[in-house]
DNA sequence: ATATGCGTTGAACGCTGTTCAAGGGGACAT
DNA sequence: ATGTCCCCTTGAACAGCGTTCAACGCATAT
C-alpha cells in the first residue's frame, strides 16, 4: 500500500509539473493558480500540498526542469563550437539568448526573487549555475592562461551578468524592444571587445 | 470648494506617496498593502482610488520620484568627473551602482515588469531613461567621433544593460553576494575593456 | 430652515494561497 | 465474510488581498 501511494503521488507530481510548466511558459509564473491547476490535474487543491511545499515550491520544481534544459542547450552548443575561445564565448552567449528568447517566461521564472526566505536557494540551483559558469570559465582560461582562478571567476561572473543584462533589457519591450538580431549584435560586440578579439572597430563581425 | 478639495487631494496624494515610498524602500514594492497604507495615512481605503488609479499607479508614482533622484545623482556625479571619456563612463556606472546599492528596493521597483498592460509605460519613464542614455552617449561619442548615431545608440544600450546586469546579479545574494567593492571592480574591468582603455591586463584598478 | 449636489467612506465582493476536520477505502485480524 | 483500524485524500472554510459603489454627511445655495 505504501508503494502504491508513492506511485500515485509521483504520477500526480509529474502531472502537476507538466501543467504548471505549460502555464508558466504560456502566461508567466505570476499567473499560476492553485485552483485552476487542481481542476486541470483532476485532483483536490489540498492534494497539491501533499506533493509540493507550496506554490513557490512548485515554481521551483519547474525551474529545476528549465535549468536542466538550459544547461543541456548550452552544453550542446559549445560542443559544436570551434576552437577559438572568443567564438566559444559568443556561442555560449548566443545559445543562452536563444533559450531565453524561445521561452522568455520560463527563463524569467528562473530569476524571480521569491527566494526571499533565507537559504531557500536549493542546492541544485547553485549547482546548475556553477555548471554554466564553468562553461564560461573554460574559454576564459584559454585566453588568460596566467590569470589566477579568482580573477577568472570574477571575469566569468562579469561576462555572465553583462550578457544576462543585455538579454533581460533587450527582451523587455518597454525599454527597447530590440529585435533578437540586434541583441546578438550587442552581445558579439561586447564579448569581442572584452576578450580583445576586436580592438578598434565599433561594429561587430 | 473645488479648490479646497483639490488641495485636500494634493495633500493626501503627497502623504500617501511619502508612506508608500518609505514602505517600498524598507520592504520592497511587493509588500505594499492598501489597508495598511490607508490606516497610516488616516484615510479610507477608497480614498486611495480617488487619487491614484490603483496600487500599480501608486508604485509608478514612487518610481517617478525615484527616477528623478537617480537622474540627479548621476548628473551630479558626471558634472564632477574629469575630461577622460572612459573615466566619465566609469563615474556614471559607479554612481548608478551607489544609487542601486543605497536603496535596492526602490531601484528594483523601477524595473518590476508590472507594466504588462500595453502602452502602460508612462511618457516620463521613457524620458528619464533617455536622459540616462544621453549621459552615456556623450562620452561614447567623444571616444568614437566617426561612429554613426545608431551605432552610438547600440553601444549605449549595450553598456547600460551590461552594467545593469552586473549590478542586478551582484546585489542578488542568491547568486554571488559579491561585496560592493567587487562589483565596482567588475564594472571598471568591463568598461575599460570595452572602451579599449585597457587592452591587455586582466585586473583593472 | 430646507434642499441640493458632490466628495468621502468602509462594508462587501471576488479573488488569492493555505489549512485541517471529516470522510473514504484498502489491508489486516478475526 | 465481517469488522476494525489507520492513513490518505478531500474541499469547505479561513485569512488576506485589491477594488468597487451604494450610502452617508457636509458645505453651499436658495
Amino acid at each position: 500500500m505504501a508503494r502504491d501511494t508513492e506511485k500515485r503521488r509521483a504520477e500526480l507530481r509529474d502531472r502537476l509539473l507538466d501543467i504548471a510548466e505549460r502555464e508558466v511558459r504560456n502566461n508567466g509564473a505570476a499567473s499560476l493558480r492553485a485552483r485552476a491547476l487542481a481542476s486541470e490535474a483532476g485532483c483536490a487543491v489540498g492534494a497539491i500540498y501533499n506533493v509540493f511545499d507550496d506554490m513557490t515550491g512548485l515554481v521551483l520544481a519547474v525551474n529545476g526542469r528549465t535549468f536542466g534544459r538550459l544547461g543541456e542547450t548550452v552544453t550542446n552548443a559549445v560542443a559544436k563550437a570551434g576552437p577559438d575561445p572568443t567564438e566559444q564565448l559568443i556561442t555560449i552567449a548566443r545559445s543562452y539568448l536563444a533559450f531565453a528568447s524561445t521561452d522568455p517566461n520560463l527563463w524569467r521564472a528562473l530569476f524571480v526573487a521569491d527566494m526571499s526566505t533565507d537559504s531557500a536557494v536549493p542546492a541544485w540551483y547553485l549547482q546548475e549555475l556553477q555548471r554554466l559558469f564553468a562553461m564560461i570559465a573554460a574559454p576564459l582560461t584559454k585566453l588568460h592562461p596566467d590569470a589566477p582562478p579568482d580573477e577568472i571567476d570574477l571575469m566569468t561572473r562579469t561576462l555572465f551578468s553583462s550578457v544576462h543584462g543585455i538579454i533581460l533589457l533587450g527582451l523587455e519591450r518597454r525599454i527597447s524592444g530590440v529585435p533578437e538580431a540586434k541583441i546578438e549584435e550587442m552581445i558579439g560586440f561586447l564579448l569581442r571587445r572584452v576578450t580583445g578579439a576586436d580592438k578598434g572597430r565599433v561594429s561587430g563581425d
